[in-house]
DNA sequence: ACAACCGACTTTTTT
DNA sequence: AGTCGGTTGT
């Protein structure tokens, strides 16, 4: 299987020759600092692996090669195209993952030398949110004055800035003052609870990487090949921390393209690609052009597009590929409407076109909130879909309970994870846990701790002191379990122990069955891993322990979850949609306001960078590229009018279908047609008035076993109807092409 | 300590 | 609109 062979080093190893002459350069300089500008669907990914493999090919250490990317999934990816050429053994040796789960597993190896221990915890924002909401009501600031939030977003930006609290110690205005108590107070309880936030992660790799000499010399000699993917998406500390790698060998090798950065509202710095050369004078520049991925409609539209920004580097984007189908542009009424109308769509696509498969079709959107109508149209009609962020599985509230009781099990100064266990234990209630924190803090013990002694503290209730005592022990026995049984009985057995499946047991709530379920599918989840031997495979990866599956499930995004295998719908944000492709792909939602999203703070910035989030989602349809708005949404509970998106008319005109080549669409209703009001632009494709949506319910005129015409496939016969409305469907085994599914509604069927 | 009610906030995007 | 956290009354 392999594509070469190592013996046979005369012969130029032959994965070379898939390669067009600019990927093959990027691959082949393998010494010395290179800059890849690599545009939408040039074959990034594929120059990524093989410049890896080629490294190993050469006789590089896997072990120290290491190449940080923007998702688990991507390195994933790469790992299995490594993988394809130099073999399992060796692929598994890579350092490859995102920045956060690569640092985090370096920094427990180093943990004490930064005052941690190896089982820190790691807070994602929720985990923050909830802390800093606490310091604010023991600081006594009025959180309706500053958020939790907002303190969060204010203490991150600093940090991706690299500044601690004491950088702001200097200004003496009353709200910085009271910021940078709360960033200081933040920071410590942070450190007493064994716990980093995101940010941390990366600030505290820079910390270790600068502690002494030594360890910066040890980390430059651990990775001598240093490879960033997305690198326009890299933030601050990201940048210094590879950067400090790299000082010693200078072979780092980063790739992006500026035209994709839509990260700068979380501290991504662009400045980081664009004068990657300024770092490194001596860098190789390689620019990948040639596109593999679209057709020349899609990728004439993302050109005209992006020419729009001021602030591109300039580059033009070519392909071989055929010119394709024209894009669909549709207007509605209504967001509901719209959702029905790509329903339709892909109805029609996937009955008429054969090789079009349901997991060939993305719905992109630019907010969160526009997918719960797209789900529910789909459900309706049947289509099955898979749907990324909004509420992940992993940030369900039943889930994070569960979570918190398995970290209280490995790392006990973790007080956000307890306040959470104890928010959920009847019987502990804030007055006593008040007392018990009190305790913990004047005898220097963790809170868990102090449980154990409760009966020593005054003023305690004896069903408080009860609930406490108990919490404590369950935590210890388990605790004690660990080191001689095996963890997936000790993880079950806890959590049926704590007795937190009683709150949503006894009830035919459905809401409540919904969630046992979902921490039903969590534990098996986490059996499986806890079993699974293959995990302990993995050179550097430790045996499957609920450590090391807490650990990993800190960093996990939801799309790293997306099985791109299974036949369904992706439903996404377009910045999930990042790095992916599609043969169909629909943008929805292309309203002045919603996309291009604004607020009143949005700057001209902003507004390239939707752009550039525009481009990335038209540059993720390989072939067929629908795009829709509806003139009126709700939004907040209530309905908003807003105008097309100012976009639409960046994409030139005659890329668009025509009008004319729909109008004779439909016969089946032709009898209701009225006129319509059209757009004043002719190139929206006919909609149906949507008064008339009712009158499709009669379909009743056809039957099983009814003989009829189609315009293209000739006579058949019906044998079957299927749903009802507007997407019912009927099966017809035609004489000449055989069985067909039609939308009944789009179907030009005449009785015969 | 807990249940029931109330009001604020969400909806930009996420490691 | 729906969720979540906080408040109030028992």
């Amino acid at each position: 299987m392999m594509l070469f062979n190592e013996a046979d080093t005369n012969k130029e190893p032959s994965y070379l020759e898939l390669l067009n002459p600019a990927q093959r350069t990027a691959v082949e300089t393998t010494e010395g600092p290179v800059l890849i500008i690599a545009g939408a669907g040039s074959g990034k990914t594929r120059v990524l692996a093989y410049r890896v493999a080629h490294l190993i090919y050469q006789g590089v250490p896997p072990r120290s090669i290491l190449a940080l990317t923007f998702t688990n999934k991507a390195a994933t990816e790469m790992k299995e195209r490594i993988s394809a050429i130099v073999g399992d053994d060796k692929s598994s040796m890579v350092w490859a993952g995102t920045f956060h789960s690569i640092f985090a597993r370096l920094l427990r190896q180093v943990a004490s030398s930064l005052g941690y221990t190896s089982s820190f915890s790691i807070y994602d924002t929720e985990d923050s949110t909830s802390l800093l909401r606490k310091i604010l009501v023991d600081f006594q600031i009025d959180p309706k004055t500053s958020s939790p939030k907002s303190f969060l977003h204010g203490i991150s930006k600093a940090k991706n800035e690299l500044k601690s609290w004491q950088d702001f110690a200097d200004d003496t205005s009353p709200q910085m003052k009271v910021f940078v108590s709360v960033y200081k107070e933040y920071e410590q309880r942070l450190r007493a609870y064994n716990a980093m936030d995101f940010d941390d992660i990366l600030i505290n790799m820079i910390r270790f990487l600068q502690l002494s000499p030594q360890t910066l010399e040890f980390m430059q000699q651990r990775f001598q090949y240093i490879l960033i993917d997305e690198y326009q998406d890299t933030n601050r500390s990201q940048y210094i921390s590879t950067k400090l790698m790299a000082e010693a060998h200078k072979n780092i090798c980063v790739v992006g393209d500026d035209a994709q950065s839509i990260y700068a509202w979380r501290g991504a710095d662009i400045r980081n690609i664009l004068e990657f050369q300024k770092d490194y004078p001596d860098a190789l520049a390689v620019r990948l052009e040639q596109n593999y991925r679209s057709t020349k409609t899609i990728l004439n539209a993302a050109n005209a597009v992006i020419a729009h920004n001021t602030h591109q580097l300039k580059k033009e984007l070519f392909t071989e590929n055929p010119e394709g189908p024209a894009i669909t542009l549709m207007e509605t009424q209504v967001d509901r409407v719209e959702a029905e109308r790509i329903c339709q769509r892909i109805l029609i696509d996937t009955s008429t076109r054969g090789d079009l498969q349901l997991k060939d079709i993305a719905i992109l959107y630019r907010t969160n909130a526009q997918s719960q109508i797209i789900e529910d149209t789909l459900r309706k009609n049947n289509l099955k879909y898979t749907i990324i962020g909004g509420m992940s599985f992993y940030k369900r509230k039943e889930i994070k309970d569960i979570l918190a009781y398995l970290k209280l099990l490995i790392n006990p100064s973790d007080q956000e994870s307890l306040s959470r266990v104890c928010d959920l234990t009847t019987g502990i209630g804030k007055t006593s846990l008040m007392k018990v924190e009190v305790y913990a803090k004047m005898n220097r013990i963790d809170l868990i701790e102090a449980f154990s002694q409760v009966h020593e503290i005054d003023g305690i209730t004896k069903k408080a002191a009860d609930a406490m005592m108990q919490l404590a022990t369950l935590v210890e026995d388990n605790k004690f379990r660990l080191d001689h049984e095996p963890h997936a009985d000790v993880a079950i057995s806890y959590i049926e122990q704590s007795n937190y499946l009683k709150l949503y047991s006894n009830t035919d709530d459905e809401d409540m069955q919904d969630r046992l379920r979902n921490i039903e599918t969590f534990v098996e989840n986490l059996r499986i891993y806890l079993e699974n031997e293959e995990n302990i495979n993995q050179e550097d990866a430790t045996k499957p322990t609920i450590q090391e599956y807490l650990h990993q499930m800190a960093l996990i995004s939801d799309i790293d979850t997306l099985d791109l295998n299974a036949d369904r719908i992706s439903v996404m944000t377009l910045h999930s949609a990042k790095g992916l492709e599609f043969d169909t792909v629909f943008l929805a939602g292309l309203e002045d306001g919603l996309f291009p999203l604004t607020r009143e703070t949005s700057t001209k910035k902003d507004k390239e960078e939707e752009r550039r989030l525009f481009y990335v989602g038209i540059t993720r349809a390989k072939k067929k590229l629908y795009i829709s708005y509806a003139k009126q949404r709700m939004r907040y509970g209530y309905s908003t009018f807003s105008a097309p998106s100012p976009f639409l008319a960046e994409i030139p005109e005659e890329l668009f279908e025509q009008r004319h080549s729909l109008t004779n669409s439909r016969t089946v209703n032709s009898q209701v047609k009225k006129p319509t009001t059209m757009t004043s632009t002719s190139y929206f494709q006919n909609e149906m008035p949507e008064e008339n949506y009712s009158q499709l319910e009669e379909h009743s005129m056809y039957t099983v076993g009814m003989m009829v015409r189609h315009r293209s496939f000739g006579e058949g016969k019906i044998i079957r109807i299927s749903g009802g409305g507007e997407s019912a469907q009927v099966e017809v085994t035609f004489r000449s092409v055989g069985q067909k599914k039609l939308m009944l509604k789009f179907a030009k069927l005449e009785i015969i």
